[in-house]
DNA sequence: CGACTATACTCAGTCTGGAGGTC
DNA sequence: CGACCTCCAGACTGAGTATAGTC
């Protein structure tokens, strides 16, 4: 992988952080680089420790035993009977051979290896139970995590805002001064980082119930708008209202005017320096929408055009014809339409339909019953969408943008909502239509039929108060809820996976606003636990319990590589994998201590790496590999997503391995920012930032496919620099045309051509460049010529372009002439050695500038920036980039991605860190 | 199991660079 | 001759979408 080589000083760096003391990462890589070369003492400790805990294991086993044998046995049928346990003989009790073994090697011990495999099972449970462990993390934990409350920097910010008029602005005022009051409270005052809300949750209402006698229900119950803080309110004028609110009922109207209250107020509402917000899990007290917008329905083919079955043109029922065309449409997909799994079960699924719908009729009106994919030609489907796709492409931009207006006028009532008073943005209103799934990687179920969702399938989530939008005309709606720990407006269930689809609001919105600060919070907050948890689990790669030793391996890869957790899958799913997940064949160990992962994980998306890895780790890996095991089993058997979460949970209310990819995706974000002394013109800052944000990107391995023109692009820049190269070392030959003796005193290497610059490429090189002359010749005249015509003048005659062509045929000739002696004429009046050194010079300017462009775009050809800057990085450490290096933020953030941040932009200044 | 985040891809629209022209 | 303008194909961006994860 061409990235693995950018990104492994920055892994490296991290790798065995053990000893991290995460503000300083310098110091962090050299405690960690010292580290790395010790160890070789860690196998013996583990090995002897083993015995006892078999006895242990054995004793614990039934307890244990339950949940992992469920969760292995689910596995076990995964894989179709391959799985470890069935390798192993065992009666389905996979654990038996495990135990077995470990007896036997109980006495001696010796290896690693030994130690490792016969891990009790039950040991998990037990092991759990030490009191020190678990009594000091949690201590630790919620020693430290319970005072933070309200500590947010942006405390200082002032409450000046005029109260709003509405009743709801009076309880907003209650609200406010009791979250005046709850804010001195707080007797964090021992850090200086920012809260994260997480913590609050529980601290919170007691809390506050105890200071100031508000309920916490109470609290929860605030809409956004009447929770703001005393700053800055809004003075709550009238507005044009919004089309969101058209037609709905009074109350709607009532909520408009509130409405019209937030949006005067928008700017100025903070609600992530409001410290109410952001606890509990209500999420909403008044809630109104307009639903959702259904694409439009199934528009027969006219009637000429029909597919074929065994070569005759053939009707279908509108409803298999609407699939026909699904399939029809995408032929020039060959990517789709060539995949066996694909066509398989897309005729299934065509076939099911036709079952139902009454096979397809020839001219005649006569059944022709369709079995044979083979047999169906959709040519005449595919070329008529085709013609239609085309058609609305040449369009002319008035119409196109006529049409585009009419459908935003049409979907604007459902493209915002009142979401406590407040109007906010609906992120995916509009129903997914029908079609055949494709599914990302070999997945199973491509080829599918997506059906179309019926009004009959949505539940509707909206306030008692509000007007529930009418279903279409004739239908209704499975259910409406009033379901306010939900942030969902409307949910269905899709019929491929069973997976359920959401409407939610859009990014910008303050719910993902609070989620989004919430999540980097939480980040931040592992900042303070890291070290800990680092600590432990490099001390139990070495714990003679198999699942604890698992655990710490897996805690390991996740925090040091990114890994995500990697959860079970289904026999129906694309088979991808993350760390849990990870299998035998995913996994190959190289001596002493490097290791390297092939495996496909989200996305079906190639991860693969070499890293050195702690030496105990890469043992540990040996010994999880360890026969029986063999491919298709996994390598943290006595591993699930749940353990390790749980465990992880005791570090830090909420934590969970998700955490550790935005952790140290944004801790290296800002650990290169903070290294960096960006300098010169605002273009290069961007792109110190870029080469950081790639760093990132890579580190979590979001990538992206190479486009189609990619290769084609390099190629044509690398030509470019070539002929740049060739017209330097042509200027050099003109010095020693004007003095000969220059060579003598440069010394010959100046004036030789580059060896990858052969007479076979000069000779390419200068044809192009004459047919390149006689081009724009030629274009040039051309163009004259329409001139004149449009002129009303005479063209000119074609004798005209021969003689212009000369200048093409001198260019050529003195190629030629080079070639033959080798020598290069200067040329250009008043040429000086001096002017062609300082061409020379410039020249070299420009290649090197192409050479660091061609590479930019080389090394970034996979790799996709967008997933961690939307998701990753602290949006704050951009924002302190911004302010810092003096770069506007829109260098940075698009427009949706600065509503989206807007909370970051308007809370950090520069001195704010991570 | 349900709900929420995270991902890559698509497509349309915007931007760019550089050829050619003008002053 | 260079500073500046115009035009246009092709590259790049961004919003939107649909899928795939996590917990």
């Amino acid at each position: 992988m061409s990235s693995s080589d950018d990104d492994m000083p920055i892994r490296k760096g991290r790798m065995n952080g053990v000893k991290s003391q995460d503000h300083i990462p310098k110091n962090v890589d050299r405690a960690l680089d010292k580290e790395m070369p010790s160890n070789g003492d860690i196998n013996p400790g583990v090995s002897v420790r083993m015995g006892p805990v078999e006895e242990e294991m054995d004793v614990d086993e039934p307890h244990s035993g339950a949940q992992t044998n469920g969760k292995r046995k689910a596995r076990a049928s995964v894989s179709n009977g391959k799985s470890y346990k069935e390798a192993s003989a065992s009666d389905g009790e996979d654990d038996v051979p495990l135990s077995k073994r470990r007896k036997t090697s109980k006495s001696k011990l010796a290896s690693d290896s030994e130690l490792s495999d016969d891990e009790p099972i039950a040991r998990k449970t037990h092991a759990k139970k030490p009191p020190k462990v678990t009594a000091a993390q949690i201590g630790e934990s919620s020693d430290s995590d319970t005072p933070l409350t309200a500590k947010l920097a942006k405390e200082k910010k002032q409450i000046e805002k005029a109260a709003e008029k509405t009743a709801k602005a009076i309880r907003a005022e209650e609200e406010k001064s009791a979250a005046t009051k709850r804010k001195p409270k707080k007797e964090d005052t021992d850090s200086d980082d920012d809260v994260p809300l997480v913590n609050k949750k529980k601290p919170a209402p007691s809390a506050r119930k105890a200071s100031n006698g508000v309920k916490d229900e109470s609290d929860d119950d605030v809409p956004l708008s009447r929770k703001a803080p005393p700053a800055k309110k809004a003075k709550g004028k009238a507005e044009p209202s919004a089309p969101a609110k058209k037609g709905k009922g009074k109350n709607v109207k009532a909520e408009t005017e509130q409405d019209e209250d937030a949006e005067a107020e928008e700017e100025e509402y903070r609600w992530w320096e409001d410290p109410t917000k952001g606890d509990g899990t209500k999420k909403w007290t008044t809630l109104q929408h307009n639903g959702v917008v259904f694409p439009p329905p199934y528009e027969p083919l006219p009637k000429h055009v029909k597919m074929r079955y065994n070569g005759v043109l053939v009707s279908l029922h509108p409803d298999a014809e609407e699939v026909a065309g699904f399939y029809g449409s995408m032929l020039n997909s060959t990517h789709n339409v060539e995949n066996p799994t694909f066509n398989k079960n897309f005729f299934a699924d065509f076939k099911e339909i036709l079952d139902k719908t009454g096979h397809a009729k020839d001219k005649d009106g006569k059944t022709v019953k369709i079995t044979a994919f083979e047999k169906c030609d959709f040519k005449p489907i595919f070329e008529y969408y085709d013609a239609q796709r085309e058609a609305k492409k040449a369009l002319p931009a008035a119409e196109k943008k006529a049409i585009k207006a009419a459908k935003d006028e049409a979907e604007a009532p459902y493209m915002y909502c009142m979401w406590d008073g407040r109007k906010q943005k609906v992120g995916n209103f509009r129903v997914e239509p029908p079609g055949l799934f494709r599914g990302r990687g070999e997945h199973p179920k491509t080829g599918k039929v997506k059906k179309r969702v019926e009004p009959e399938q949505i539940t509707i989530n909206i306030g008692k108060e509000a007007t529930v939008p009418p279903p279409p005309e004739g239908h209704r709606w499975k259910e409406v809820k009033h379901d306010q720990e939900g942030t969902w407006l409307a949910m269905w269930q899709e019929n491929i996976n069973g997976a359920y689809k959401y409407v939610m609001l859009a990014a910008n919105s303050d719910i993902k606003g609070q989620s989004d600060y919430k999540k980097f919070e939480k980040a931040r907050e592992l900042k303070k636990h890291i070290d800990k948890i680092r600590r432990d689990y490099n001390k139990d790669l070495k714990s003679e319990v198999m699942a604890d030793r698992q655990r710490a391996t897996a805690v390991y890869l996740i925090d040091q590589f990114a890994l995500r957790a990697g959860n079970e899958k289904g026999e129906d799913e694309a088979d991808t994998v993350g760390c849990c997940s990870l299998k035998f064949e995913h996994v190959t160990l190289k001596p002493p201590n490097t290791v390297i992962f092939d495996f496909l994980g989200k996305d079906s998306i190639r991860f693969y790496n070499e890293f050195e890895v702690d030496p105990q780790v890469f043992k540990n890996l040996k010994i999880f590999k360890k026969a029986p095991k063999k491919d298709g089993d996994e390598i943290f058997d006595r591993l699930t997503t749940a353990t390790l979460n749980k465990h992880l949970s005791s570090y830090m209310p909420g934590l969970t391995a998700k955490v550790f990819r935005t952790y140290n995706a944004s801790y290296t974000m800002s650990q290169l920012l903070q290294e960096m002394h960006s300098k010169g013109t605002i273009p290069e800052k961007v792109k110190d930032y870029n080469d950081a944000n790639r760093k990132v990107a890579i580190l979590c391995n979001h990538k992206r496919t190479v486009a189609p023109g990619h290769a084609g692009q390099i190629e044509k820049m690398q030509e470019k620099i070539n002929g740049i190269r060739y017209q330097q070392w042509r200027l050099r030959q003109m010095m020693i045309d004007l003095d000969p003796k220059i060579k003598k005193k440069k010394g010959a290497e100046f004036f030789e051509r580059p060896e990858d610059l052969d007479d076979e490429w000069v000779k390419q090189h200068q044809e192009s460049l004459v047919t390149q002359e006689r081009e724009k010749i030629r274009k040039k005249f051309e163009k004259e010529n329409e001139k004149r015509v449009a002129d009303g003048e005479k063209e000119m005659k074609p004798k005209e372009l021969e003689e212009r062509m000369e200048a093409a045929d001198e260019l050529e000739k003195k190629f030629k002439k080079e070639n033959k002696t080798g020598k290069v004429e200067a040329e250009g009046k008043g040429i000086t050695i001096d002017k062609l050194e300082a061409n020379i010079e410039k020249l070299t300017e420009r290649i090197e500038a192409q050479k660091l462009q061609l590479e930019d775009k080389d090394n970034n050809k996979e790799v996709a920036l967008g997933t961690s800057k939307i998701n990753y990085i602290d949006p704050r450490l951009t924002v302190v980039f911004s302010k810092k290096f003096n770069v506007p933020i829109e260098r940075f953030f698009s427009k949706t991605l600065r509503e989206k941040f807007d909370w970051a932009i308007k809370s950090v200044d520069e001195d704010w860190e991570f």
